[in-house]
DNA sequence: ATTCTGACGTGGG
DNA sequence: CCCCACGCCAGAA
């Protein structure tokens, strides 16, 4: 793996800094890391944040704010409900207020 | 090396 | 808003 860890931690870097409460877009992420149009490297990422200590993937959601990665966490609705621990309303697998909610690494970082 | 596949995004209709 | 097709790059078989 030569390829690496740096784009990964590129990603884990800029998902830690997401507060809590609030929540992201692969492709934020991915533009912010220079790899825009890649976004899906961003999900390949937190792929493998999976063996991470603690990488808030739960705050990362697509650009719809649809959960769509939910169904890689170990229960179906942990997810959600990780989120809505945070005040983060989930209607329908999809976060409410997203647009309020969002938080952009480009803007805000 | 070749061939999918994938936690996405964008553009066109 | 929805649906369809393409692009994008990295990793696994």
């Amino acid at each position: 793996m030569a390829t690496d860890r740096n784009f990964f931690n590129r990603v884990y870097d800029i998902a830690v800094q997401i507060p809590e409460g609030r929540v992201t877009s692969y492709g934020a992420i991915a533009k912010y890391l220079g790899a825009a149009g890649s976004a899906r490297m961003v999900g390949w990422a937190m792929n493998a944040s999976h063996t991470l200590p603690h990488v808030p993937a739960h705050r990362v959601v697509n650009r719809k704010g649809l959960l769509t990665g939910k169904h890689h966490f170990d229960g179906t609705h942990l997810m959600q409900q990780l989120l809505e621990n945070e005040g983060v309303k989930i209607k329908d697998n999809q976060v409410v207020d997203f647009e309020a909610l969002f938080w952009d690494p480009a803007k805000e970082l």
